[in-house]
RNA sequence: GGGCGGUUAGCUCAGUUGGGAGAGCGUCUGCCUUACAAGCAGAAUGUCGUCAGUUCGAUCCUGGCACUGCCCACCA
């Protein structure tokens, strides 16, 4: 028997009690099941900077997708959850939080500091993991892992020293990235470039004892201070004669040696580049192969040091550039300035112009674990999709550059390598060692820096399943299944798991990658604090549910684009509600739902509707479930998650609740029990399986109304995925169906165009000589009454059509609802020549193409069969539709 | 400068082997019909960006162009 649902649908009175029923009963916990295979998924870890926002309810959502379909079927399903440390992005958060009190970190002890952030890092792990239950997902959270924990910090430690021992971790002077604000070394692809318009200084620079001079063009020219040298191209035969003069930086008594390179663009500018090998990349790599000095003349927060005149020591970059421009003016060294577009790099994480520092920073040599990297992607190993992010991913590690992996943050894992006080000797241990292999000191001092905090994710997919340890997870859910991401961090963070995965477990991390779209505002803008634009995915479930929030993102999704979300917001009164279509198809299934249960009488028994006798309309929405059944099931598979929501809304809405639920009423309210409990079990049975098939899409709805069903015991969760079968689709039912939809079709057509009242109730002529719409007009008479609104039905070959009558016709028949008085006869005239006019295109069509000697030659034979049964469907509507207009002329 | 997307109904977008253009929202008409007005029934709306090519046939394949977005890149 079952249970009575409340009369609307209020998804905050049930979410949470079956989040708890579901961690009550373990049901997250991987079991063994009858597929007898694992199938894993790990999380990417969010940031704890913040609490989660579209992005991740998006990427989150398609994980539980993923994960709950295969844990339906049968598989071994994990999903492994956590958090991320995101060393710098963490520490800024912090330091912000102290600049709001006038306190800088460097107020603190180290210590002290890492407390304080440490602090802030539980503070929103917690609440993430909060938001992610509260959105459904069903990790595992006996494995939920912080890239900042114990063991992942052994596991980054064990990586590091393994590196450092094989000579693959390397330390060295190097011009880096450098952000003046965090204080801190940056990789590569953690400065973002923006074209901005700037200007470039053309300057001169005399030749030393000598009346002649050099003018060389920059867009930097604070950094002039630091120059150690004048390059020209190797071959520019205008600038050989300096070979051995001298040149003096302007206002400085410093004097530099040209030197000749091929880097330089002899057609760029006057030919002449000013070298600064200790602030620009492209200058450190000619210092470097002609052997300039190095001068540093910033300190670490960009301003100017003691390595330059007495005037503009201690000023900001900036302040010094105006000043000794100015200078430079005054003194008649400045040529010109042109407005010049160039792109700066910044800080990703908090935008401060990036400066090149010349200093000492860590290394992973890439090289040799990019290899295999490619390799496993472009054997189809890993599979990408969509498959054009493979380009992107060759295309970074063809061009790999090492990684610079040390940061002057105090937020991370802490290079393990022990400096010996007495010989220098770098010995990298877990431990601080106790003895120097070389000197045998004992006194050792830790290296300050720490760890980029990609050094810790890129071994996630391992670590988190207990390695270095060899636990019984790592072994039974390694390599794990898919990989749910974004593509922004293809090169963060995919790339690298693929090399930590294959150098340090000898296997991938993971067969199958999914790049999501990015999330945006409805005008298709990125979601940012700064634009106040974005959305909590709190809001959305306090509006609407998680159900709703789920079911409309991945309905919106596709796979090559990004998907663009709006959400009502008080200051706007423009904003719109993208959630509303999960809303609704959840109101929808609550009350299709609830008006079953609500006819469902209290002795009530579930029987098989595949044993009982079953009517066409049975048939048919049996079959049209297993139809859907397949689809869902090849889109979920494919990762084709729009396709499989609007399956299922499709189904649902159109079929099962605008048809069969109304076909089924006649039977509900016929007063024979025998009859009623029949059609209560098709009913129930397909709802059952239609829920199931929601369910790892709408995983709350799906168990409430699923417990709330006669017959059923245990979660939704755990039930078997509905599959296709190919002998549950019946041919001749859906036909027949077919047939009769096309009549209620018609019926409903003319009373809508017409505009006949409801209330008046209309004889329904089909004249027809199918047998099926014959047996199928007696035999559910009843039916087609009610829903077209009928008062009576009359079907065969010898129908007449009467006086005034209006008419509809479609290949098989024609049907009539006779109107005389009710109708106007022109309109009735001008709506069957519209009718007409279309059908008479498709024919020509047709017809022009059948024709055609080419196209009957060429085409395939199954083809040209369409196109003839096509056309005899064409020929006997409008024969059918040009009688009708007849008959009104002839009336008139 | 290189690479990758996008351009389909008023809006947001589907359209997977080239063969009668779809959905949701919005609009119009009629309905409180024994679940649902967050609903029901009906209707309207498209030179599928543009030009060429391949083909019997192109929204789909190829090339050019236009607009648009993203990623990568050391040009002083």
């Amino acid at each position: 028997m079952g249970k009575e649902l409340s009369k609307s649908y209020d998804p905050a009175l049930f979410e949470d009690k079956w989040y708890e029923y579901w961690l009550k009963e373990g049901l997250f916990k991987p079991k063994k099941g009858k597929k007898n295979e694992t199938y894993t998924i790990v999380i990417p870890p969010p940031n704890v900077t913040s609490v989660l926002h579209m992005g991740h309810g998006l990427n989150n959502t398609i994980q539980d997708i993923i994960i709950r379909h295969k844990r339906m079927q049968g598989y071994e399903a994990l999903w492994v959850p956590g958090t991320d440390h995101a060393g710098i992005a963490t520490q800024n958060i912090v330091e912000k939080e102290l600049a709001a009190d006038g306190k800088k970190r460097t107020d603190y002890t180290r210590e002290k500091f890492v407390d304080r952030v440490w602090e802030t890092a539980l503070k929103h792990q917690k609440s993430i993991i909060s938001q992610l239950r509260k959105m459904g997902c069903s990790c595992d959270w006996d494995y939920n892992s912080f890239t900042f924990d114990e063991k992942r910090s052994a596991a980054v430690k064990k990586v590091f020293i393994e590196l450092f021992n094989k000579g693959l971790i390397y330390k060295s002077k190097y011009i880096v990235n450098w952000c003046p604000r965090c204080g801190t070394a940056l990789a590569d692809d953690e400065v973002d470039h923006e074209n901005r318009s700037g200007k470039i200084w053309h300057i001169k620079y005399p030749v030393k004892d000598s009346s002649e001079f050099v003018v060389v063009a920059t867009t930097r020219p604070e950094t002039m201070l630091g120059d150690t040298a004048i390059a020209f191209n190797d071959k520019d035969e205008r600038y050989i004669k300096f070979k051995n003069a001298k040149f003096t930086i302007p206002l400085t008594d410093r004097d530099i040696e040209p030197i000749y390179d091929s880097y330089v663009d002899p057609e760029f500018g006057t030919g002449a580049v000013k070298v600064t090998p200790a602030h620009d990349p492209n200058d450190f790599e000619m210092g470097m192969r002609h052997n300039l000095p190095f001068i540093n003349i910033m300190t670490g927060d960009a301003k100017m040091n003691e390595n330059i005149p007495e005037k503009y020591r201690g000023m900001d970059r900036y302040e010094c550039r105006k000043a000794l421009v100015a200078d430079l003016d005054a003194a008649g060294y400045l040529v010109k300035v042109e407005d010049h577009q160039n792109a700066v790099g910044q800080c990703y994480r908090c935008k401060t112009t990036i400066e090149p520092r010349y200093s000492d920073q860590w290394f992973v040599n890439m090289k040799e674990l990019a290899g295999p990297a490619l390799k496993a992607v472009a054997d189809g190993k890993i599979e990408f999709l969509p498959e054009r992010w493979i380009k992107v991913y060759n295309n970074w590690l063809n061009n790999i550059k090492d990684w610079c992996i040390s940061r002057q943050l105090w937020w991370g894992h802490r290079i393990p390598v022990y400096y010996c006080e007495s010989c220098g000797r770098m010995e990298a241990a877990s431990e601080q060692p106790d003895r120097c292999p070389s000197c045998s000191g004992t006194v050792f001092r830790q290296d300050e820096d720490v760890l980029d905090t990609w050094f810790s994710s890129w071994l996630w997919p391992f670590s988190t399943l207990g390695w270095p340890e060899k636990t019984d997870s790592l072994s039974k859910f390694y390599p794990t299944s898919t990989l749910v991401t974004g593509p922004d961090i293809i090169f963060f963070w995919v790339a690298r798991m693929i090399m930590a995965g294959l150098y340090f477990m000898g296997d991938i991390p993971f067969s199958r990658v999914f790049f999501t779209g990015m999330v945006m505002d409805i005008q298709g803008r990125k979601m940012s604090k700064s634009l106040g634009n974005g959305i909590n995915p709190f809001d959305v479930i306090n509006r609407h549910g998680a159900d709703a929030l789920r079911y409309t993102m991945v309905a919106i999704v596709s796979p090559n684009q990004n998907l663009k979300l709006g959400f009502p917001n008080e200051d706007d009164k423009e904003s719109v509600d993208s959630f509303e279509i999960g809303a609704k198809f959840a109101n929808k299934i609550w009350n299709a739902s609830r008006y079953i249960l609500m006819n469902t009488p209290d002795d009530f028994v579930m029987s098989d509707p595949y044993k009982n006798n079953c009517d066409v309309f049975d048939k048919w929405i049996l079959s049209a479930l297993n139809d859907a059944a397949l689809r869902v099931n090849e889109a979920l598979e494919s990762a084709r998650f729009n396709d499989a929501a609007k399956e299922l809304y499709h189904f649902f809405w159109n079929d099962y609740c605008d048809y069969f639920i109304e076909l089924s009423k006649t039977r509900i309210f016929s007063g024979d029990k025998t009859v009623k409990d029949g059609v209560l079990s098709v009913l129930f049975y397909v709802l059952k399986a239609f829920l199931k098939m929601l369910h790892p899409i709408m995983p709350f709805i799906t168990e409430e109304i699923y417990q709330a069903l006669p017959g059923v015991s245990g979660s939704i969760m755990v039930a078997d995925y509905p599959e296709f079968d190919k002998d549950k689709t019946d041919k001749d039912a859906k036909l027949k169906a077919s047939k009769f939809f096309n009549i209620l079709y018609l019926a409903r057509n003319i009373r809508g165009e017409m505009n006949v009242p409801l209330e008046k109730r209309l004889e329904i002529l089909i004249k027809t000589n199918d047998k099926d719409i014959i047996e199928m007009c007696s035999g559910y008479e009843k039916e087609l009454l009610s829903l077209a609104k009928g008062e009576k039905i009359a079907a065969g070959a010898d129908i007449l059509k009467p006086k005034g009558a209006a008419a509809g016709a479609d290949e098989y028949c024609e049907v009539y609802l006779p109107l005389e008085g009710i109708i106007d006869p022109a309109a009735e005239m001008e709506r069957l020549k519209k009718e007409l006019d279309k059908v008479s295109k498709d024919f020509q069509k047709t017809k022009a193409k059948l024709e055609n000697e080419s196209f009957v030659a060429k085409a395939p034979p199954d083809v040209i069969e369409k196109e003839k049964s096509k056309l005899e469907e064409f020929t006997s509507l409008s024969d059918k539709l040009a009688k009708n207009i007849k008959m009104l002329e002839n009336m008139k």
